[in-house]
RNA sequence: GGAGGAAUGGCGGAGUGGUCGAACGCGGCGGUCUUGAAAACCGUUGUCCGGUAUCCCCGGACCGGGGGUUCGAAUCCCUCUUCCUCCGCCA
């Protein structure tokens, strides 16, 4: 969330670009603003309220410990009525606490200047495109029937053991998956990105510091009994490692890697944009997280933005970088890069990435921050993630770009990986 | 899952009702000494909120989280969480 000095000092400023979001949150950080004011007064309140309590508990000690019972006792009474003001007055500052927090969470992240306003994807505006599309001529298939063809996706036996959108990858499939992340982990590796390996459940604490919770608990499978909820992306658990803490500046930036499994319940999807590979409830990511400091963020965001481009085009995959239109942005994300494969036999744009500068959005509700050299306070970070890369759109695209006659010639840079260069149907034998 | 014990500042570790934001040690920072460094010695050392106040100053809060008792709680009570020991189960 964004922080209330912020919101005090740049009032018009956030209204503005909110409003590429196509919203106008003038009156709600009005509200917010009058509710400040009375926190503080009601805050001096307490506090003056408080010292004098403290004071008065002090001197009956003073009084009992010199025997003068009598005095003390007197004192005490008049302790009594103080105190109960106090707890009166704790209690309507935390009820304004409260409810200034119910608002602040409400209002998104502000847009960066280069963020158009739009209604969503279709405003969204193209950055750069590269690459070919093979030219697969009348008999090109998409990748669902590819997949059927070489038995190496079984859509139906994932929908037995689970249902609709939990594919099972066999055979070359598998180990393609298997192969590309290990390939994306090595690269991230010699970026100098620390891989490690987080839970792939979270709890409220941290689904909220993130930004999925309070708003989007429709989009996570959740644990009830104990309250957990399975990670839709590794940014999860992965910025969660920097929660409540506070890091040398000379430690900036912080880079992290992991691959995990995501699960997203995508309710509401349908039809012909979640056949096969398009849309799924569980899939695999390795997922690139950094935390900067706020002066740097954006050219990191740039060089991230590089990265992953490299690993697309190292594939040797047609793509075009999208950037997000206010309408279409996460709700805290200041600017937002997303990457998209061309998948030739379904003739269709898949996003396969999405590289975001969080600015100090996250890092506020995460209590992320960083010590300045020579300045006594610390300061929030920037948290930034991207995904590099999530694997089933682009093993779609890939199947579909890379079919010849007789099977699917893989990427020569994965070919060391998966120890095979091309997926041939076997007659039998398996 | 059952039984018992514990949780204190960056770390270790005192503190069982007031004078405790908290002894002491380590680490960190600053200084003296030294050609430089080490050692030794001296000093300093958290976070948050508020006071028109990023540093200084003043008030308040914070001893795992929440609640309670009390004029007064790190200290007593309740509750939750986590960790340790023993037992059970287990890839």
């Amino acid at each position: 969330m964004l922080t209330l000095q912020y919101l005090q000092q740049n009032t018009e400023h956030i209204v503005e670009r909110l409003k590429t979001r196509n919203q106008d949150y003038r009156e709600l950080i009005d509200q917010i603003k009058q509710l400040d004011e009375e926190r503080r007064s009601r805050q001096q309140e307490v506090n003056d309220s408080q010292a004098e309590l403290n004071n008065l508990s002090k001197q009956i000690g003073q009084l009992f410990k010199e025997g003068r019972t009598d005095e003390a006792n007197k004192v005490k009474e008049q302790n009594a009525k103080l105190k109960e003001s106090v707890k009166e007055g704790q209690q309507r500052l935390h009820a304004i606490e409260e409810e200034i927090r119910s608002l602040m969470v409400q209002i998104p992240n502000v847009p960066h200047e280069t963020v158009e306003q739009g209604k969503g994807e279709e405003d969204n505006v193209l950055v750069r495109q590269n690459g070919q599309a093979p030219d697969l001529g009348q008999d090109a298939l998409p990748h669902w029937e590819l997949a059927k063809k070489h038995d190496i996706i079984d859509f139906d036996l994932g929908n037995k053991i689970t249902g609709r959108g939990f594919p099972i990858y066999k055979n070359e499939g598998a180990r393609l998956q298997r192969a590309m992340i290990s390939y994306f982990l090595d690269k991230a590796r010699e970026q100098g990105y620390q891989e490690v390996q987080p839970p792939l459940m979270v709890n409220e604490d941290s689904a909220f510091a993130t930004g999925q919770l309070p708003d989007k608990e429709g989009q996570m499978y959740q644990v009830p009994i104990d309250n957990f909820y399975l990670i839709p992306t590794a940014e999860v658990p992965v910025t969660n490692i920097y929660r409540d803490s506070i890091v040398e500046e000379k430690d900036l930036p912080l880079k992290l890697t992991a691959y995990t499994p995501c699960f997203r319940r995508e309710a509401g999807s349908w039809g012909k944009e979640v056949r096969g590979l398009n849309r799924v409830h569980q899939f695999d990511k390795v997922e690139i997280v950094q935390i900067d400091h706020p002066e740097r963020s954006y050219e990191t965001l740039e060089a991230m933005t590089s990265y992953v481009e490299s690993l697309i085009a190292d594939m040797g995959m047609p793509y075009r970088v999208m950037r997000l239109c206010g309408g279409d942005l996460g709700f805290a994300a200041a600017l937002t890069y997303d990457f998209e494969v061309y998948s030739s036999a379904q003739d269709k744009w898949l996003e396969v990435s999405s590289v975001s500068n969080f600015t100090s959005y996250q890092a506020n509700r995460l209590k992320l921050r960083f010590r300045q050299e020579g300045k006594k306070k610390p300061q929030l970070a920037h948290t930034l993630n991207g995904s590099a890369l999530a694997l089933p759109r682009l093993l779609a695209a890939m199947l579909e770009n890379y079919q010849e006659e007789d099977g699917i010639r893989v990427p020569e840079v994965l070919q060391k990986y998966t120890g095979f260069s091309s997926i041939k149907r076997k007659e039998e034998g398996r």
